[in-house]
DNA sequence: AGCACGCCGACT
DNA sequence: GTCGGCGTGCTC
């Protein structure tokens, strides 16, 4: 047996993998795990490459401990993709790898049990039984479950009742259901007739599959951009072959689930996001990775999910920004599913209402192929939006007399009104009109919000919480003051204003826990609210057949914010939140309150015209050379004292002075908008480079120099390649 | 990032 | 005399 040398990555910040010594290392053996000696302990980590050259004198060189050879290699293309994502964001590979990966597949301890694919049926016995059992009991529940769906895996019945596992050999035993041998067939129930676009879209995106192939989907609420979806995955499962479709990290994920789990009966369907156990998640990512998972739906982690047959990949939503990770590896989800399309030859959807103008972009230059849905397949039309001019009027508690006028009408029609405010508390600070206190969070630059249902003053950014003050703290001044408006407030004014409505707020904090979330939405479903106050959770997904009016507060500030995406941000969510009302047979209007309605994004939102709206934004990013026409990377810096961040920064400047290129700009350090969090100062550094791979290539000479700095032990610095927010 | 080693202050 | 502060340096 003959000992070679094999490259490891492992979840250490440090760029690179580690050389180890193998006895008996295989090529086979590449993308495999591997345990290793590491400093005083041990870790898993992933072959990367085995035979190579060291550049370490041999004698530095360790022994790994074992290969794990209790799962086949994870394939040549999943390593390449981590690759990619390590030299595009800068990341070191390791813990890229190490995110890929589910936790328990990062530790030592046998492998969580396969997925069981036996596969059950009910019997004639268990037919005849299934009346006479009590309705919510374990067995008559997995009977039902038998009964309606032909077969399922035991993995599918511990999804009907977590007690599956127990019941069934007593179930086995009495003759109610049998095991069969055949996987359960998969059985597509027909969708709804499709319109006249969304045909084309599935003619045209169906001819590409077997070949990489970008399109974007461009369809406004209620246009069945999903059901667009739902048939290509059809044609895909029909080839045996898998689909991947991402989703937004929102609550959404378990409606959209159900809609795929009842459209493909007996198709094997993985559903991962952060939120799931570790246990389930590390046996979809198995089960993704032997193949027989057909579609896997999950938020942006989910696009590290290695498939074998894949042929297809969906990004729903693909304007949202928490496709974008903001700590740690920052990637795009969207943006590495389409490099991982190309990879694999395979076509990608990114469908939007109103998409990032780095798709749009992408589409205008032809190197999308963009798909309208003009259609609204649900109503009859778009909802009518106006703006109410709020400067001619005096403002009642924060509203126009119009808006007030138009939720009476509906609470007359008993139809649903919803008020989005995107600020959540009862306001947005507390202040000493006698000394000019105001109730500031000490370990942020910003505010302490009121919150008046618990009685508490919270910081937003931090979670610092505070009791009310009674009095003034600095000059005791008792008269002390709730400034601005939140949700919590709103609740209140339009409760003394429509005493006999029936309100429901619907924020993160009213929708603190999934239960709660739940509980609030069949609430809104069954007919129990006349009055829905919200923040942006509102607008996402969700039908609520009676509502029929939206009224927009304080969307203003996102007009001149400091960050250039905050109009893009603002008219999606307007067009989001509008989408929301007058889904059925009734008309929906859309009320914006505003002090600038002939502001030309105002008027293209009246108008449903994104194009207009995101030509003249392109005009500007154009002119000012912003994404998508100029590129992008931030180096921030957070340290106890802002100077410290700062001269980190400047001195990190003054290195990559020396190196860049002239298509490199380096503008100067400055420190962040909320320039203090949680008692950390934070500075940031753009670099913009009109020429993406100049700045990629920058960038890596650039942070390896940065690496080699000394810096104050309490600084933290990081890279933010294609940075979201400012 | 961990986790060592290492060299100076207040305690049994 | 030692327990322990966190500064610096390394991990194949």
């Amino acid at each position: 047996m003959s000992t070679s040398i094999i490259r490891v990555a492992l979840d250490v910040p440090l760029p690179g993998g580690f050389d180890y010594l193998a006895d008996g290392a295989l090529q086979d053996d590449i993308g495999r795990r591997v345990c290793v000696p590491f400093g005083r302990g041990e870790k898993i980590g992933v072959i990367l490459a085995v035979d190579v050259a060291s550049d370490l004198p041999a004698e530095k060189l360790r022994s790994a401990r074992a290969i794990l050879r209790d799962l086949p290699p994870f394939p040549a293309d999943w390593l390449e993709l981590a690759q990619f994502c390590s030299r595009y964001y800068q990341h070191p590979i390791g813990e890229v790898i190490a995110l890929a990966l589910p936790p328990t597949l990062r530790r030592r301890q046998a492998l969580p049990r396969q997925p069981d694919r036996r596969c059950f049926r009910i019997t004639p016995a268990g037919r005849r039984a299934l009346p006479g059992l009590k309705q919510r009991s374990v067995a008559a529940r997995l009977l039902a479950a038998l009964e309606a769906q032909g077969g399922l895996t035991l993995t599918e019945l511990r999804g009907v009742s977590a007690a599956a596992a127990k019941q069934l050999p007593g179930l086995l035993q009495n003759g109610w259901l049998a095991e069969s041998a055949d996987s359960p067939k998969l059985d597509v129930v027909a969708g709804p007739e499709l319109q006249a676009e969304q045909q084309h879209a599935v003619a045209e995106i169906g001819q590409a599959l077997g070949r990489f192939a970008p399109f974007l989907l461009h369809g406004v609420t209620g246009s069945g951009k999903t059901e667009v979806y739902l048939q290509l995955i059809a044609a895909v499962l029909a080839q045996g072959k898998q689909a991947l479709l991402l989703v937004p990290e929102i609550a959404l994920t378990p409606q959209l689930e159900e809609r795929v789990s009842n459209r493909f009966r007996g198709a094997r369907l993985v559903s991962l996001h952060s939120s799931l156990a570790e246990g389930v998640r590390a046996a979809g990512f198995l089960q993704a990775f032997a193949g027989e998972a057909d579609i896997v739906l999950g938020t942006r982690l989910a696009v590290f999910t290695p498939l074998p047959r894949l042929a297809l990949i969906v990004v729903d939503e693909e304007h949202d920004p928490s496709f974008k990770q903001q700590e740690g590896l920052r990637y795009s989800a969207r943006d590495v599913a389409v490099w991982r399309a190309r990879q694999r030859g395979v076509p990608i959807v990114l469908g939007s209402a109103t998409p990032s103008l780095e798709s749009w972009a992408a589409a205008e230059a032809g190197r999308y192929r963009r798909l309208e849905l003009t259609a609204r397949a649900l109503a009859l039309a778009m909802p009518a939006v106006r703006c109410l001019d709020t400067r001619r009027e005096k403002l009642q508690d924060g509203m126009s007399e119009h808006l007030l006028r138009a939720i009476a009408a509906r609470l007359e029609r008993k139809e649903q009104s919803l008020v989005f405010l995107n600020r959540r508390g009862y306001a947005p600070v507390l202040a000493c009109p006698a000394c000019g206190w105001v109730s500031r969070c000490p370990g942020c630059a910003a505010n302490l919000v009121l919150h008046l249902v618990d009685r508490r003053l919270r910081c937003h950014h931090c979670g610092r919480e505070e009791r009310i003050p009674s009095a003034c703290p600095t000059c005791g001044n008792q008269d002390i003051h709730p400034f601005g408006r939140g949700t919590q407030r709103l609740e209140e004014t339009l409760a003394r204003r429509f005493p006999a409505a029936r309100i429901l707020r619907v924020d993160r904090d009213s929708a603190s826990s999934r239960a709660r979330w739940q509980a609030l939405l069949e609430a809104i479903h069954e007919g129990g609210a006349d009055i829905l106050v919200g923040t942006q959770m509102l607008s996402k997904g969700h039908d609520f057949p009676r509502l029929t009016l939206v009224g927009v507060l304080n969307a203003d500030a996102a007009l001149f914010a400091a960050d250039f995406r905050a109009p893009e941000r603002l008219f999606a969510q307007l067009m989001q939140v509008g989408g929301r009302s007058g889904r059925a047979a009734l008309p929906g209007e859309v009320l914006v309150q505003t002090e600038y309605p002939d502001h030309p994004l105002y008027r293209a939102l009246v108008a449903h015209d994104f194009a207009a709206f995101a030509a003249a934004q392109l005009d500007e990013r154009r002119r000012t050379c912003l994404p998508p026409c100029g590129h992008q990377a931030l180096l921030r810096a957070e340290a106890p004292e802002l100077g410290q961040a700062l001269s980190f920064l400047e001195a990190a400047a003054d290195l990559g002075k020396r190196t860049a290129p002239q298509e490199v700009t380096l503008y100067d350090a400055v420190p962040m908008r909320l320039h203090r969090r949680a008692h950390l100062e934070r500075a940031q550094l753009l670099v913009e480079s009109p020429s993406r791979p100049a700045l990629q290539a920058f960038l890596a000479e650039w942070l390896a120099a940065i690496r080699q700095m000394k810096a104050p032990n309490a600084l933290r610095w990081h890279i933010d390649v294609d940075p979201l927010e400012f």
